[in-house]
DNA sequence: GTTTGGACTGTAATCTAAGTTCGAATCCAG
DNA sequence: CTGGATTCGAACTTAGATTACAGTCCAAAC
């Protein structure tokens, strides 16, 4: 499948907020009329809906990776980068509450949506997993099933700043944000 | 609206981990047939697509909250009480996938579906921001925010458990349940 | 300067599935 | 037996995705 030029490419990222998390979903002609483009465009470029919003999905989930990577000390001991790697996805998740409705979104249209799924394993999960390998190497860690955790981890991530974004209350918190990183490092319990 | 009738209901709730978690979703008339009634007659009985999905939803989470009643020894200490309910719901969920997916749905589905959030809300995430309360009090637990904190705690039990479900791998293993369960109370660090 | 090919647009037709309506058939309690 | 509740099949409307296609615009090639 063709892939849009910059420019538009630019434009529909620069919406996808409303595009991922509207309520009710915006059509597909709506879409088309935020980013000065007629709906014929994007079935140019797009084999259809579930193809466009697999694009903004991966796009976002490569950019997230990036500021992940940015925000870790690769000189830092394993368990410093973990924390530093799940504030970073907390802090980025923040600021896109759309984002991780489409993400649940793609896990709940299982099937369609494949390429957001293998994207987000690639990018995020994959290097979540071999950060927590390295930590049970290292004895920080006690995961039996380093896919497993990071499944959890990035549940518990993404609930919690949906559930801050829904109820009107900023994710983007810095309190809220460092308690949910300690919880998810520790634990709820003391 | 008016309400189906004790078989009727009986029949859907046994078929609705296909309606819920089948790829893609099944059309109305698909599930009239599985149960063995007609389109119309669903639609003597529910609003929509959209009510009868949440009517399963909102059985289902009935359902679970009497299961995780049921699982908690009313005499324990508050940390006991709180490693039974995470345990109870990390099973139950585990048991049915589709209704982890529907609930994801619902979930991105913001605006509508709002009687199975309610829902989800008095008979799960409440009793849990309730025993997190009362853990917090005894000093087991050091969450600031019990609401953000039980959105973390479910998304991780969701997430973990679909994840294994898509993988094709068991979720109901106990030895996963287990880990689970630890890693959501005591975080991924050792 | 003309040709050509790709990017893009507008419009209309098609298709799927949801939602709606309705009248006939059936069931059942009083 | 009768009347209301329930069920059904079928026809219909509607929304929106998707497809098809003819035509416009533009820059590069010739």
């Amino acid at each position: 499948m063709k892939r849009p030029p910059d420019d538009l490419a630019q434009r529909l990222l620069d919406v996808s907020e409303q595009v991922l998390g509207a309520t009710p979903p915006p059509r597909l002609e709506d879409i088309a009329h935020q980013v000065g483009a007629s709906r014929a465009t994007l079935y140019y470029y797009f084999a259809g809906r579930d193809d466009l919003l697999a694009f903004l999905l991966t796009a976002h989930t490569q950019d997230g990776a990036q500021a992940v990577r940015k925000a870790i000390d690769p000189d830092g001991p394993p368990e410093q980068r973990l924390r530093e790697m799940v504030a970073a996805l907390a802090g980025y998740l923040a600021r896109r509450p759309g984002v991780c409705v489409g993400l649940l979104g793609a896990l709940g249209a299982a099937g369609r949506m494949t390429e957001v799924l293998e994207a987000n394993d690639e990018w995020i999960a994959g290097p979540l997993r071999e950060l927590l390998t390295e930590c049970r190497a290292s004895g920080a860690v006690r995961v039996v099933d380093v896919s497993d955790a990071a499944n959890a981890v990035l549940g518990g991530l993404l609930l919690a700043v949906l559930g801050r974004a829904m109820a009107d209350t900023d994710p983007s918190d810095p309190g809220f944000l460092a308690e949910l990183r300690d919880q998810v490092l520790h634990g709820v319990l003391a």
